[in-house]
DNA sequence: ACCTTATGCATAACCGCTTTTGCAAGTCAA
DNA sequence: TTGACTTGCAAAAGCGGTTATGCATAAGGT
């Protein structure tokens, strides 16, 4: 009949108040080094485990941060890149670990709810669409937020994402070194802030460059999607010589349809994508992709988010991580023509 | 300056005490219909939402559970199937959400290390491996857990997994029906209790019909490893006339190699895949998948827990969860002769 | 009419931890 | 010596609920 261990057995054992416990635990209140060092080592061999509740109840903070994944309710967001979100959360969990802090995660379906009910000391809120409940109920509460990507209807606040408007540049720069001239665009309609920076990227890229824009929206973010969008696009009677799809499996559905269109890769048409992944690299042709660094991503964000919740000084804004230009077959083409 | 509504604000807009509103909201207790009725109205106008935090005070548990994905070390292990654990652990939060527990993600890497550090009074092990380090940690700590898939040096315990006996034989007579004759399996060496049960139903299935074992190893589990174990099957001088990969991603990379030795699919070889996705649904040809209904797993697996936690009466073993065969091109070939 | 039992609700004691306050003992300057 | 600070720790008051207990009052049995 093995009874938790809380504040009360450490006082005892260690023979002092649970005041004392608290206060040495926490690194607060007034005591001698020796005592703290003391009390620390009694909880630790007693294998002491704090009670969440508890402490969010008495005001303190639980050391637990929500980690929400935004989702758009009318289109089938199926996650447009595991990799990429894996590598984000795997990253920032250990992060937050290492800070003490653990994530706990909220549901995209009932995020509200969820959020209420997870007694979290601050939320990071991944890939957030405009007018998010689950923020604005935040918001509410005071607890401190941290967006992978920025919230479209209020730039402000403290976000993290890839600085996308020099990783369009890099990507177009590079299907223009290769010999594109008529380089399409493929996205799903604009649900998130790097959707539509890359969108802005490209127009602006096309304006500087003197190129047509042109943009086939996909209906959702799955291969299906990317199939969908560029089959439109190959079947005009000018079509683009390369398309850059705003994620790999978009890219993945592209070469799909460029092969059920015998459209020749990277001969006719250069496919490049943003996201790496091992799809991508295991397409045939191999992707070229903007590898947009998540782990950084994640590791950054959570940062950001503790050290607003501990309230320490941190400068305002956003924080852009660089993204990494990935050259595969899919634009380079001369293993293919090797064949 | 709005202030949280607590369950004093109700009491004291309906005119009764705390106890009363506790009561009529919980259905505990001696009270009227009419006074329940009132008072949950007055709560319902108010907006009254209970804290979760100090609800969870009065019972033991703490309201946290740990979800913990195992890994293997030597083997890029990049997550099978990501609709899989995203549906999974969608579910698996949902379902604790529902009681009142929120679900910590343990890092894979430093598993034992981040359990240590979550203060959490049960854990979700997703598809364990032997000798994991984290269960072993925990079953030290007397920490309830429960694990989807079992584990392979100790089948007793809680867990919740696929028939996955039931399941190949499914596969596998579809195969049969449809007219393969020579049905090799691919996948990767056995880290999981799956691939462990699939293996056993595979052999068990070609002794029964008196065919030739044929296993492809995949050295991962990506695309990657599809393409690398099915490529070396298909040059075999008497190859196979269906094949059945274990996982999607490794179908995927099977249905590579088949056009990449220009064999047709499902003409000459028919693919089938265990787990279903969307990739496995865009693929070309779309895979015939077997579904494993992680949904249900994730709910089943944390109810479990749960009444693990909560010392509820609970019935000792496993849980079976149903398959769903999901017949698609890839092994009815139909839409691939009408083309 | 009187005692018992059921009913309707309030009082108060927790739950485990944080935090404010208080108090004794020690330190120090005047 | 003495008042003014520190220092080291404990007592106690919450936090927002749940639940055991108690106590009127009403209903039922004899």
């Amino acid at each position: 009949m093995r009874q938790r261990i809380g504040i009360k057995e450490v006082a005892a054992a260690a023979g002092v108040s649970t005041t004392t416990v608290s206060h040495a635990l926490s690194g607060k209140g007034r005591l001698p080094e020796g005592t703290r060092a003391r009390v620390r080592e009694v909880a630790e061999q007693l294998g002491y485990r704090p009670n969440v509740s508890a402490r969010k109840l008495g005001g303190g903070s639980t050391g637990l941060l929500a980690l929400a994944v935004s989702q758009v309710e009318d289109l089938t967001f199926q996650l447009g890149d595991f990799d990429y979100f894996a590598s984000l959360i795997r990253e920032a969990t250990t992060a937050a670990l290492d800070r003490g802090y653990a994530l706990a995660i909220a549901p995209a379906a009932a995020a509200e709810d969820a959020l209420h009910k997870i007694p979290a000391d601050g939320a990071l809120v991944v890939d957030p669409v405009p007018d998010d409940a689950s923020i604005a109920y935040l918001r509410g509460q005071g607890v401190p937020i941290v967006t992978t990507g920025r919230l479209l209807d209020d730039g402000d606040g403290y976000w993290v994402d890839n600085d996308h408007a020099a990783g369009v540049g890099r990507v177009l720069d590079h299907l223009h070194a290769v010999g594109a001239r008529r380089i399409a665009l493929v996205a799903p309609r604009s649900f998130a802030s790097y959707i539509v920076d890359v969108r802005a990227g490209y127009a602006g890229w096309c304006a500087a460059h003197d190129c047509e824009e042109i943009v086939g929206i996909a209906p959702d973010v799955t291969e299906q999607g990317g199939f969908a969008a560029s089959s439109a696009l190959l079947s005009d009677p000018d079509p683009p010589d390369a398309i850059y799809a705003v994620l790999d499996r978009l890219a993945i559905g592209v070469l799909l349809a460029a092969a059920a269109a015998d459209v020749d890769v990277p001969g006719d048409l250069r496919v490049a994508a943003c996201t790496d992944s091992v799809a991508a690299q295991t397409a045939r042709p191999p992707l070229t992709t903007l590898g947009l660094n998540p782990e950084q991503i994640g590791r950054e964000a959570i940062g950001l988010l503790i050290d607003l919740v501990e309230g320490l000084p941190v400068s305002p804004g956003h924080r852009l991580v660089p993204t990494t230009l990935i050259e595969r077959e899919s634009t380079l083409g001369s293993p293919a023509r090797a064949r």
